[in-house]
DNA sequence: ATTCAGGCTTTTG
DNA sequence: GCAAAAGCCTGAA
């Protein structure tokens, strides 16, 4: 694949330090979010990245990740989208495997993500989301 | 410290 | 396009 997807040093023009304001408001308790050099959680990155995903795109863990400034972490962002709190403004369910398929960790979920995106006008064919919905941030 | 399993990804055939 | 194998990381036993 690659040819359009540079390193992932590249700029796409997000900027991750806007802060997501609170998602949900009670995930902070036990964790340290800010460390006292100023460093972030990881999992804090990774929630601005799911914040910024914009409505009716879609992108995968590993996309996540690697613009939150942890490549390889695919895993630990869906480890985290799965503590999240119920009340948690984070879109979630945008968010889906390499093969733009749902990733499924609870059969009824499942179902519930795609009604989700399926109301924000993405498509889907068969189990797969339309590959024109996934998510690119880019800097132009 | 070691082992295992997991909302993954990528490369091959 | 799908299946299998190998990678990469993290959290929990």
């Amino acid at each position: 694949m690659m040819g359009v997807r540079k390193k992932t040093s590249s700029h796409t023009g997000i900027n991750p330090d806007r802060g997501i304001s609170e998602s949900g408001g009670s995930a902070r308790q036990k964790q340290g979010l800010s460390d006292a050099a100023g460093n972030v959680s990881p999992q804090q990155r990774i929630w601005s990245i799911v914040a910024m995903i914009p409505a009716g795109k879609v992108a995968s863990y590993g996309q996540i990740a690697a613009l939150a400034g942890i490549p390889r972490h695919a895993r630990l962002v869906g480890r985290t989208l799965r503590e999240l709190p119920a009340g948690s403004k984070l879109p979630w369910h945008r968010v889906v495997n390499a093969a733009l398929r749902i990733a499924s960790r609870a059969p009824g979920q499942m179902k519930q993500q795609r009604k989700l995106l399926e109301a924000e006008g993405i498509e889907f064919i068969g189990d797969r989301v339309v590959r024109a919905h996934r998510w690119q941030a880019r800097a132009d």
